[in-house]
RNA sequence: GGGCCUGUAGCUCAAUGGUCAGAGCAGGGCGCUCAUAACGCCUUGGUUGGGGGUUCGAGUCCCUCCGGGCCUACCA
C-alpha cells in the first residue's frame, strides 16, 4: 500500500465549466484516484475553485455582485456540478481560504527572505474611468501591424503580431470601452526564477517518464531566447491575497495582491489543510501530505492539467517551493507526474466558456446521468492530440458500449437466471474447460487494464475494460447456457453462478469509469465486496450459491436518434 | 516570426526502426434466441497527407512542401 497524493487543476471561478474543461483534468484525476483507492492505497485527492484575479472581478461586477459574493456562489455551484459527476475529492477548497491566504503569504515571505524577491517599477495602464489598472489583454485597439481594429494589448488575434499595449492605435478598455487610458508607474514583486533555473533543468530532466507534451513545454520556456524569465508576482488588485501583511520583507506593497497564478497552486496545499480543519484534524494530518520533514517522504505526487496549465506547473509552481525549501526548514513536496491533455474540440470547433460554445456542465447532468459522459469523455481523452466530440459519436459509443455490451450483459444473465432458477445463485455442477480459459483470459487482460491504469493511459484502460466486458457475452454465447439448462439443468448452473459472479467482478472493475452504474450492479447482485480481483478464480466465487440478488433496472438506457438530433440542434448555438 | 505537437480504413484511434500496418464503430454475410431489435462468428475496406533521402529494412529517422492544433511569459 502506497500513499498517493492526487490534485486536479483548480478549475477558474468566472462560469461553469465545458466538457473540455472536465475531461482536461478533474475527470482523470478522478479515475485515478478511484483506481487507487480501489487498490487499497491511501489516497488525498484535492480540488478547489481558483478565485483570484482580474476576470473574477469583472464576472462579479457583471452579475451586480461583490466579488466575494459572487465567488462564494459560483464555488457551490462548482461543488455541486462536481458531486453530480461524482468527482470524489477529499476536499474541494477554495483559493480565497483564509489557509491559502496564510500559505501564499507565509511562501512569498520565505521567498523574500532567501532573496528570491525583487522589488520592480515598471509601467501599466491605468484606465480612469474604470478605477482600475488593466492587463495587456483587457486593452483594445487598432493592430499597427495589419489595421485589425479589436487587437488585444498582448497580440493581435489577426495577424498574430506580439504587441505592447502602448502599441496600439485608439486604444481603450475592454471592460468599458473607456479611452481615458493613462500609463501610470506601479511597483510590483517579481520572483527571482532565473536564478532557479539550473534547479529547475536538473529537476525537470530528472523527469525522464513524464510525457513529451510535459517537459517539451517546460524545457522551451527554460532555455528559450534568453531562456527563463522572472516573473511578476504581484497585481494592482482588489482581490486576491493582499501582499502587504505584517512580517512581509518587503514596505510599500499596500493595496496589492499576488497574482492568481502565484496562489493558485498553493491552494493545492491549502486545500488540504481545509480539509484537516473540515475533518477537525491537527496541522500533522495535512503536512503529512505535503512535506517531507513531516512524513511525506514516501507519497507519489500526481498532477493533472490541460497542456495550458503546464508552464505553471512545471516551472512557476516548482519554483516557489525549491526556493522556499533553500529556507531549510519546512521541506515541501515537489510533484513527481504531471499528467497533462491537450483539448477536446466540440463539432468542428473549440468548446469556449467565454463565447459560451459547446457542453456545459450543468446541461450535460439535465441531459443525461454522469456516466454516460464519464465513460465517453474517458474513454476519448486528449491524450494524443486534441480530441473532438460530435454527438454522432456520442451516441454510438455510449450505446454500443454502455448499453449493448455491458448493460445488456447484465440484463440478459439475470433475467436468464430469474426465469430458471429464481433469484438467487443456483447451486450445482461444475466449471470445465470453457471456463479455466475465460478465466485465463480475464486475469491477462485485468493485468493489462492495471498496467494501464498505473500508467495513466486512460484510452487503453477504457478499450481494456470494454473488452472485458465483452468477454462475457462470448462467454456466454459459448456456453449458451439456454440450450444447456434443457438437458442439464446442473451444469447450465455452474455457467449462470458464474456470470453472476462475473457481474459483481465488472462492477469493482468498472467503478473507476462509471461509479454508479457499478454501484446498482453491485446493489443487484445483493454484494458490498468491493475486494479487488487480485485472483479471478477466487473473485468469480464471492457469492455462493443460494446468495440472492435481483434483476436490476435497465443500467444504460439508449440515445435515440430524436434525442441527438434534439441535442445536436439545442447544443449547436451560443449559450446565453 | 519562433518553438512544440499532429496528419494512418468512411469515423474514433493503435502500432521499442523489424512477420502480411492493427482494434472498435459503421458497412456486408452467417449463426443464436437468454437479453436493452441486444449477443457471437466471419468478412469488405489502406500508395500511412504529397515528394525526396538515410537504411538490409521506414507509419516510425532526416529534408522539403501541404493541411490541422497549441504555446510564445500581464487571460486563467
Amino acid at each position: 500500500m502506497a500513499r498517493i497524493l492526487i490534485t486536479s487543476a483548480i478549475p477558474y471561478i468566472n462560469g461553469i465549466k465545458h466538457l473540455g474543461n472536465l475531461v482536461g483534468s478533474q475527470l482523470p484525476a478522478d479515475l485515478t484516484a478511484r483506481y487507487m483507492r480501489a487498490r487499497g492505497h491511501e489516497v488525498m485527492f484535492i480540488c478547489a475553485t481558483d478565485e483570484h484575479g482580474t476576470p473574477a472581478e469583472l464576472a462579479a461586477a457583471k452579475a451586480g455582485k461583490p466579488v466575494e459574493a459572487y465567488c462564494a456562489e459560483m464555488h457551490e455551484v462548482q461543488k455541486k456540478l462536481g458531486e453530480g459527476f461524482r468527482l470524489s475529492f477529499d476536499h474541494f477548497g477554495r483559493s480565497s481560504s483564509a489557509r491559502n491566504r496564510a500559505l501564499t503569504q507565509y511562501f512569498a515571505k520565505t521567498l523574500g527572505e532567501q532573496g528570491l524577491i525583487e522589488e520592480v517599477t515598471e509601467q501599466q495602464v491605468f484606465s480612469i474611468d474604470d478605477n482600475r489598472f488593466l492587463p495587456d489583454r483587457y486593452i483594445e485597439g487598432t493592430c499597427p501591424n495589419c489595421g485589425y481594429d479589436k487587437a488585444r494589448g498582448d497580440q493581435c488575434e489577426n495577424c498574430t503580431k506580439q504587441l505592447d499595449p502602448t502599441d496600439l492605435i485608439n486604444p481603450r478598455s475592454a471592460v468599458s470601452g473607456s479611452t481615458r487610458l493613462e500609463v501610470r508607474e506601479t511597483k510590483h514583486l517579481y520572483l527571482k526564477q532565473k536564478s532557479l533555473r539550473g534547479d529547475l533543468r536538473d529537476w525537470i530532466t530528472s523527469k525522464t517518464d513524464w510525457p513529451v507534451l510535459t517537459t517539451s513545454i517546460a524545457l522551451k520556456w527554460l532555455d528559450d531566447g534568453e531562456g527563463l524569465q522572472d516573473r511578476g508576482i504581484t497585481r494592482d488588485l482588489y482581490w486576491g491575497v493582499p501582499a502587504q501583511f505584517d512580517g512581509a520583507p518587503w514596505q510599500g506593497m499596500e493595496g496589492k495582491v499576488f497574482y492568481v497564478w502565484f496562489d493558485a497552486p498553493i491552494e493545492y496545499i491549502a486545500a488540504t489543510a481545509e480539509w484537516a480543519d473540515a475533518k477537525g484534524l491537527g496541522d500533522d494530518a495535512w503536512q503529512r501530505w505535503w512535506r517531507t520533514d513531516k512524513g511525506a517522504g514516501d507519497v507519489r505526487y500526481i498532477e493533472f492539467m490541460g497542456k495550458d496549465n503546464v508552464p505553471f506547473h512545471t516551472l512557476s509552481f516548482p519554483a516557489t517551493i525549491i526556493g522556499a525549501n533553500r529556507a531549510g526548514d519546512a521541506q515541501w513536496k515537489l510533484v513527481d507526474y504531471i499528467k497533462s491533455f491537450n483539448y477536446l474540440n466540440y463539432d468542428g470547433g473549440q468548446f469556449s466558456t467565454s463565447q459560451g460554445r459547446g457542453v456545459f456542465m450543468d446541461q450535460a447532468l439535465s441531459i443525461l446521468p454522469a456516466d454516460y459522459w464519464r465513460w465517453w469523455l474517458l474513454s476519448h481523452a486528449p491524450e494524443s492530440g486534441d480530441s473532438e466530440f460530435t454527438w454522432e459519436n456520442f451516441q454510438a459509443s455510449v450505446n454500443k458500449d454502455l448499453a449493448d455490451v455491458l448493460g445488456n450483459f447484465v440484463s440478459r444473465i439475470t433475467k436468464f437466471c430469474r426465469s430458471k432458477f429464481g433469484e438467487t445463485v443456483p447451486e450445482g455442477g461444475t466449471t470445465g474447460e470453457r471456463e479455466e480459459t475465460l478465466i485465463a483470459e480475464l486475469s491477462a487482460r485485468i493485468r493489462a487494464y492495471e498496467g494501464f491504469m498505473e500508467a495513466m493511459d486512460v484510452r487503453k484502460a477504457a478499450a481494456e475494460l470494454r473488452a472485458i466486458w465483452v468477454a462475457g457475452n462470448e462467454y456466454l454465447q459459448a456456453a449458451a447456457p439456454w440450450s444447456v439448462v434443457k438437458t442439464d439443468p446442473e451444469a447450465a448452473a455452474a455457467m449462470v453462478r458464474l456470470s453472476l459472479n462475473l457481474t459483481r467482478l465488472y462492477a469493482v472493475l468498472s467503478a473507476p469509469f462509471i461509479p454508479d452504474a457499478a454501484e446498482a450492479m453491485m446493489a443487484a447482485m445483493g454484494s458490498a465486496d468491493w475486494s479487488w480481483p487480485d485472483d479471478v478464480a477466487t473473485a468469480l466465487q464471492a457469492l455462493p450459491a443460494g446468495h440472492a440478488f435481483s434483476v436490476p433496472d435497465v443500467l444504460f438506457r439508449k440515445i435515440t436518434d430524436e434525442e441527438r438530433a434534439d441535442w445536436q440542434t439545442r447544443f449547436a448555438g451560443v449559450r446565453t
